[in-house]
DNA sequence: GTTAGTGCAAAGACTTTGCACACCG
DNA sequence: CGGTGTGCAAAGTCTTTGCACTAAC
């Protein structure tokens, strides 16, 4: 069937190439703007494409601190904002009132949904032609063009059903 | 095929009785936890119920305050959480960092899906069996059991598109 | 009269902004 | 050196909370 999936949290050393072409487009946007290159701006993206998907803004930070402790919230805010203009970021929200980002890569290129764990966080992206197709066409029947789409399915994963809601007073 | 679809703003004749039902239900409610009823309440029930479909807290109280404007936000927020408590209005989350409620009266009672227009803010919804089914399979596919949905489809609708974005420099 | 409910304002959580200094080019 | 980028802290948003007061029951 049409649908490919990709696990937050896996290790791949895919990782270590988007940290470099990302970092490559990011010095080709920065010159074509006629922005500059900095430490901080080095270590937000390489740690940011480091972390693989939906990163949070706050855990971001906490890693770039680990790097390099002297660098500010504002400057990692101000980073992410950057590089989402410029299409090598794209923002999520989860509803959780804060904010994350996910790596515009080449597996991120197509649109794609949201499986969140309610146990354990887990995010599993997936992606549907067939789904995405009809609603597309429910869309165009109520006269909508559809620019951009959200979908999020929230439930438990097989694991933290396996064990039955134990974690939850472990928790 | 099997959607369904309910306008925001179409006056309809069904909010008196949403309105009647709603205060009927809170009483109830209240009467069963012990709750005292209060002239705020009434109001900002009413008010919800009145207003009918993805209200705003700001909104909201903006509402109510034409109708009585010593009612505080607190008391919103607080009544609205109530609400949510005891299943009488569901909590949204489009992502623009306000809160908003939905009455979960018998038309809300299954889950359904949203189309946001982009340039007026329209919100029809719809509900896809077809989609909710697939999502599921795919769901179940990577182990999930799915128990929440939240699914937004961003886009222009017709009237916006018909004016071709002249409305963006009129804003 | 108890005690829940309210209004106000203060406190929180998260993000953005203003400003002086730092540093890239 | 000129101007962009940074850090810090202040300001902004939106929501929640603490507290004295009001008002249900």
């Amino acid at each position: 069937m049409s649908t490919t999936t990709r696990q937050d949290r896996e290790p791949r050393s895919a990782e270590r190439d988007a940290v470099r072409s990302a970092e490559r487009a990011l010095a080709r946007v920065l010159e074509e703007k006629g922005l500059r290159r900095s430490r901080q701006r080095d270590v937000v993206v390489r740690t940011f494409f480091g972390m693989g998907g939906h990163v949070a803004v706050d855990a971001l930070l906490e890693q770039v601190r680990r790097a390099d402790p002297r660098v500010g919230v504002a400057t990692v805010y101000r980073t992410m904002k950057l590089l989402a203009e410029h299409g090598l970021a794209v923002p999520r929200d989860f509803g959780d009132g804060r904010a994350r980002y996910e790596p515009a890569t080449h597996r991120h290129a197509h649109s794609h949904d949201h499986l969140i764990c309610t146990g354990c966080g887990t995010i599993v992206e997936f992606e549907s032609h067939r789904i995405e197709a009809l609603q597309h066409r429910v869309a165009r029947r109520h006269g909508f063009e559809v620019e951009r789409r959200r979908v999020e399915l929230y439930g438990r994963c097989a694991r933290c059903r396996g064990v039955e809601g134990n974690e939850e007073t472990a928790a």
